[in-house]
Order: structure tokens, then C-alpha cells, then sequence
DNA sequence: GTTAGGG
DNA sequence: CCCTAAC
């Protein structure tokens, strides 16, 4: 693979984190466009990694802002003037706060960058060893598995392609590994392992998993403010863990692409929409290898695993735009959308999963080695943050019952006033609200009571009766008991308030669609369901709609009198023909018309 | 705020 | 009955 045709857009691929050992946080102190660089160091023996802290970030500042627009230009990127930034836009959109830039020592590696990096480099070094006996104190040092997956992926590509030099070296107890050096020649290899062999052997760079495991509160809320730029007060370890974990996963998330560079220059890329949008995760488990690849400078030298496993960001929404165009005219639903977000969630950490079995996980950050990453997702809550486990959110109780309850409080004061009289009604009702908390059960069977009654009265009740229909007063109060108490007995989630219709209401309202015409709703609710405080518009119309079925269902060669076969109420068959009637007529007939 | 339609 | 997009 690793055809190359690309458009302009697809250039942000190159900031494909592709193996670097900073990402870059647009921290507070550095606002758009101008992007920190940090570090990301692997402390100790364990394949642990630690974002850098402040201070090293501003060592970073002088050298590497600079490298990163370097970066930019030399591939391309113009983060032009004038007008935001993606990173700037990107920065705003979301917790998409850390996009990895692609340094452009990828591309060009300077002097000025190397020596900056072996500098600094030593710093951490020593930060490293502070680190170190602060926190490393249980973890062996051979625990370190994990640091050596990129090199893992450089061992394919030598495999597959040309052996890279350094290739050996990194992967002898994982030592200093630049690998986004592109070519195999540049200083920095000789210059960085020197630095970091001197004083720790097995000391990497980031390229692995990031273990926050066994840090204290302290450096993970230092970790948090180098991956957020904020400080945070946070201490909750867990949830500094996770915080970071997802600050720097997302950081992580690039889309797949094919990307070429040549002679320093962006030759071209390819998103081939179908296989991004086909099946990620298999894109992310074995196709990247192949499906993108990078030639530098006649090295060709495969970044498989940098932008595999990644991102779903833009890939995604191509996707689901295309979806959406093909075969939705609705939006889709807020529920759908989470859904979506959901599987979506998942399938990257499926595939990181994968790729770590793989053993060619780059980028997999986990919160520890062994451990399973938690897919949760912050909610806002009480002016913090709060982490939940990432399942459905669909809302299945129902929030709203309160103010639904006054809206019909509201409706049928309305309709009260409009009619005289009910006032009583309405004082009932309206005390409801104070009394939410009771026992599920005993209004059911109340209602239950009732409504039967209610059946066999109803039957001869005539729409001029129903004003005093038992119904009114007696259900009101139950109704808005109900109200408040969603969940039975059983703990599972119950109707709110299931009231069987009534005969009467339904001739009641095939009479209002006789009259007013189906669909207008709020006029027969309004007009001829000022009683039934408890039917909203919207119930008319389902009752509507149920009947219709009904009707329709049932054979025309029905006598009258026979009933429905099954069902929990009875509709004689003389409505349902009425129904049926109604329904042809006004089907016919222009809406207008009537 | 109402209506339509899916769930 | 509930939810929510669309109007």
C-alpha cells in the first residue's frame, strides 16, 4: 500500500504522534498556536513514563516551539496567521486538548534540535532519578516490557524493510530510543543514548505505556498539570489517573493515513476514506502496517503503529457523515449518538488492546501494565468534574417528571380557568408536587380501582358528563403521586402512570378528530379533553394511532359487538369502524378542508 | 409549544 | 407512555 494521494486537509495526519517523545499541551501559559512541547519520560526501570512537569516544559518552550513550526512548515502545516490554527481549533473543540505534533526532526533534523534534545534530555535525567526514589520504590526494574513496543514495530520493519541501525541498540534493554528520528544517521542517536546511557542504561524515552499507577497524589496532579495545563486540586488518585490517562490517550487519537514525504517534503498523503471508515479496528490491529507508511528521504520506513492505532476522530465522523447521508433524514438521535460514541469508545480500546498483545503498541496508555483501561467519561457535575463509568447515559428516568407535572398542573389551570370552575380539581393537583415520595404500590392498585369503575361508568357517560366524571377528581392525586416515584418495588424502572383509556375517552376522541380532524391534537385536547386533566396532546395521538391500528387490524367482516381478540381493553368494534371511517375520510380529505 | 414518529 | 426531532 502506501499510496499517495492527498488533499491539504489531510496534512494534520502528520501530526500523528508517531512515536514522539513529547506530546504538546496547549497549556494555559502558551495559548494557541503556540505549542509546548513536553516530555514525556519513562522513569525508571519499569517502562513507567511521567509527563514532564512545568519547569521542563518551559526549558522545552525556547527550543521546541520553535522546532514544532519548524515542524509545521517543513511538512507543510502552516498554522497560518490570521486565522486560527486547527491545533487552536482543536484546542477548543474538546478534551482533545494534546495533539501530538510531529516534530520535524522527523523530517529535518537540525543541530539546534538535537543539541536542545540531548540537553535537556540530561535534565530529565535527573529529574528522572528524583522521580525515581520517590515513587519506583516497589517495581522492579525488570518489569520493563512494555517500553520496548515501538521498537517491537522497528523490528517489522527491518523485517520488511531495510534494517535500521539503531534498531539493536533500542532494543537491548530498551535504552534510549529516538525513533522518530527518521534517518538512522542523524546525530541525535549517537548524541541521546550517550546522555541517557551514562547515567541510567535502562532509561527510555517515552514510547510506551505511561504507568501512574504507583506515583503519589503529588506527581500525579504534577502530571496532570504538565498533560492539562491547569492545576488541579484533585486528590483523588483514581481519578488524576484516569484524567491523565485520557488527557493523554486522546492525545493519542490521530487518524489512520497514508502519508508520503520526500526530498523534506509532503509528497502527498491518502485517507482512503473506505478503509478508515471500513473497519477501524482492523485497520488498527494489522492493516497499518502497511496502509501507512512514510518515505523519508528514500528510507522508507513504515509508521505503522504510530498512526494505527489511533485515532477515530475524523475517520469517525466521515464515517457517520456518510452514513448519516446515505440512509438517515433524521437527525440522529441523541441516544443514537451515544450509542455511537459508545461502540466507538470501545473499539479504540479494543484495538489498543490488541495492539498491545501485538506487542506493537506505541502509544497504548494504560493506567497500568496488567490493567484493563477504564472507559469512563467525565461528567460535569456541581461545577466539577466527575468520572463515570462509560456506560449508556441514555436517561431512562425521567428528570423531567416535575416539570411535566406542573406543565399539566399549568395546562389544566389554564383550561380550568377557561371552563369555570374545577377548582377543586386544580387545588388538588397542585398540592401533588410536595408529596412525590410514596409507595408505588398503593397507587396503582388505586388506579387500577378506579379506572375499572371508571369502564363501567364510563360506558353510558356522554361527553357532556364528563366533567364530573370520578375520574377527575378521584385520579388526579394519584397521578401526581405517581409522578414522583418512577422506579417499583423491584427496582426496575415502571411507567410513570399507566391509565388505561376509557371508553368514554376513546369516543370522546374519535369524536374530537371527527370534529377538529386528526393532528389537531392540542385542539381536541384542548376542547374536548378539558376533563381528562391527565391526557396530553400527546397521548391523544398515540391513542390516535393506536386506535387506527386497531381498526385497521381488525377484519371489516366483524359484526359489531365483537371485541378485540387480545388486548387490555376492550374497544367495540363500532369505534374502531368509526375509527377506520374517520381515518379514510380525513385521509382524503385536505386537512385544510375541514 | 405542537406534532410526528420511533421505541 | 416516553422521547425527541422537526416544525
Amino acid at each position: 500500500m502506501g499510496t499517495v494521494v492527498g488533499t491539504v486537509e489531510d496534512r494534520r495526519e502528520m501530526f500523528d504522534v508517531s512515536a514522539q517523545t513529547r506530546i504538546t499541551p496547549f497549556s494555559s501559559t502558551n495559548q494557541i498556536g503556540n505549542p509546548v512541547a513536553y516530555k514525556l519520560v519513562r522513569v525508571a526501570g519499569d517502562g513507567r513514563l511521567v509527563p514532564a512537569t512545568d519547569e521542563e516544559i518551559l526549558e522545552v518552550n525556547e527550543t521546541d516551539v520553535h522546532s514544532a513550526s519548524d515542524a509545521c512548515q517543513s511538512l507543510g502545516y502552516l498554522p497560518t496567521e490570521g486565522s486560527p490554527s486547527r491545533l487552536s481549533q482543536l484546542e477548543e473543540t474538546s478534551e482533545v486538548i494534546n495533539l501530538g505534533l510531529l516534530r520535524s526532526d522527523n523530517v529535518e533534523p537540525s543541530t539546534d534540535q538535537v543539541n536542545s534534545q540531548s540537553e535537556y534530555s540530561e535534565e530529565f535525567l535527573q529529574k528522572v532519578e528524583q522521580d525515581e526514589r520517590l515513587v519506583m520504590v516497589s517495581t522492579p526494574p525488570d518489569a520493563n516490557i512494555q517500553c520496548c513496543n515501538e521498537n517491537n514495530m522497528f523490528d517489522e520493519d527491518q523485517v520488511h524493510h531495510e534494517p535500521l541501525p539503531f534498531s539493536s541498540d533500542v532494543q537491548n534493554g530498551c535504552d534510549v530510543n529516538q525513533s522518530n528520528t527518521v534517518e538512522p544517521s542523524s546525530p541525535k542517536e549517537t548524541a541521546l543514548p550517550a546522555a541517557a546511557a551514562s547515567q541510567k542504561p535502562d532509561f527510555a524515552l517515552v514510547r510506551g505505556e505511561i504507568c501512574l499507577d504507583n506515583l503519589p497524589i503529588k506527581a500525579l496532579q504534577e502530571t496532570f498539570r504538565a498533560t492539562f495545563g491547569r492545576e488541579t486540586t484533585v486528590k483523588d488518585k483514581t481519578w488524576l489517573k484516569r484524567r491523565i490517562t485520557m488527557g493523554l490517550t486522546k492525545s493519542f487519537d490521530v487518524p489512520t493515513t497514508n502519508l508520503t514525504i520526500k526530498d523534506n517534503k509532503l509528497v502527498g498523503n491518502q485517507v482512503k476514506s473506505n478503509d478508515v471508515s471500513d473497519d477501524v479496528r482492523a485497520t488498527n490491529v494489522k492493516e497499518a502496517p502497511s496502509s501507512s507508511a512514510y518515505h523519508v528521504n528514500g528510507h522508507s520506513k513504515e509508521a505503522s503503529a504510530h498512526s494505527l492505532g489511533v485515532n477515530h476522530y475524523w475517520a469517525t465522523e466521515d464515517f457517520s457523515c456518510e452514513e448519516r447521508a446515505a440512509k438517515r433524514v433524521r437527525k440522529p438521535t441523541r441516544r443514537y449518538i451515544e450509542e455511537l460514541s459508545k461502540t466507538d469508545d470501545k473499539s479504540v480500546v479494543i484495538s489498543k488492546d490488541h495492539r498491545l498483545s501485538e506487542k506493537s503498541e506505541v502509544r497504548s496508555v494504560s493506567v497500568s501494565s496488567g490493567k484493563r483501561v477504564t472507559v469512563t467519561r467525565v461528567v460535569p457535575l456541581g461545577g466539577s468534574e466527575v468520572e463515570v463509568p462509560y456506560v449508556s447515559h441514555v436517561r431512562r428516568s425521567r428528570p423531567r417528571e416535575n416539570f411535566m407535572a406542573l406543565m399539566e398542573c399549568h395546562t389544566s389551570c389554564l383550561e380550568a380557568k377557561a371552563s369555570g370552575g374545577e377548582s377543586n380539581l386544580l387545588n388538588s393537583e397542585v398540592v401533588s408536587p410536595g408529596s412525590v415520595v410514596k409507595s408505588a404500590s398503593g397507587p396503582i392498585q388505586n388506579e387500577l380501582a378506579t379506572s375499572h369503575n371508571n369502564t363501567n361508568e364510563e360506558n353510558i357517560l356522554t361527553e357532556a358528563d364528563q366533567d364530573i366524571e370520578p375520574d377527575s377528581s378521584g385520579n388526579s392525586s394519584d397521578e401526581y403521586n405517581n409522578t414522583g416515584t418512577p422506579m417499583m418495588q423491584g427496582g426496575g424502572l415502571r411507567r410513570k402512570h399507566h391509565r388505561a383509556w376509557t371508553l368514554s375517552e376513546v369516543t370522546t376522541l374519535v369524536e374530537g378528530v371527527s370534529k377538529y380532524g386528526a393532528g389537531k391534537w392540542s385542539e381536541i385536547k384542548k376542547l374536548s379533553f378539558s376533563s381528562h386533566s391527565h391526557r396530553t396532546s400527546v397521548d391523544l395521538k398515540d391513542k390516535w394511532r393506536n386506535l387506527l391500528r386497531a381498526s385497521f387490524a381488525q377484519s371489516p367482516s366483524n359484526n359489531v359487538g365483537s371485541f378485540k381478540k387480545h388486548g387490555s381493553m376492550h374497544i367495540p368494534v363500532e369505534i374502531l369502524l368509526q375509527v377506520r371511517e374517520l381515518a379514510e375520510k380525513q385521509s382524503l380529505v385536505p386537512p385544510n378542508h375541514r
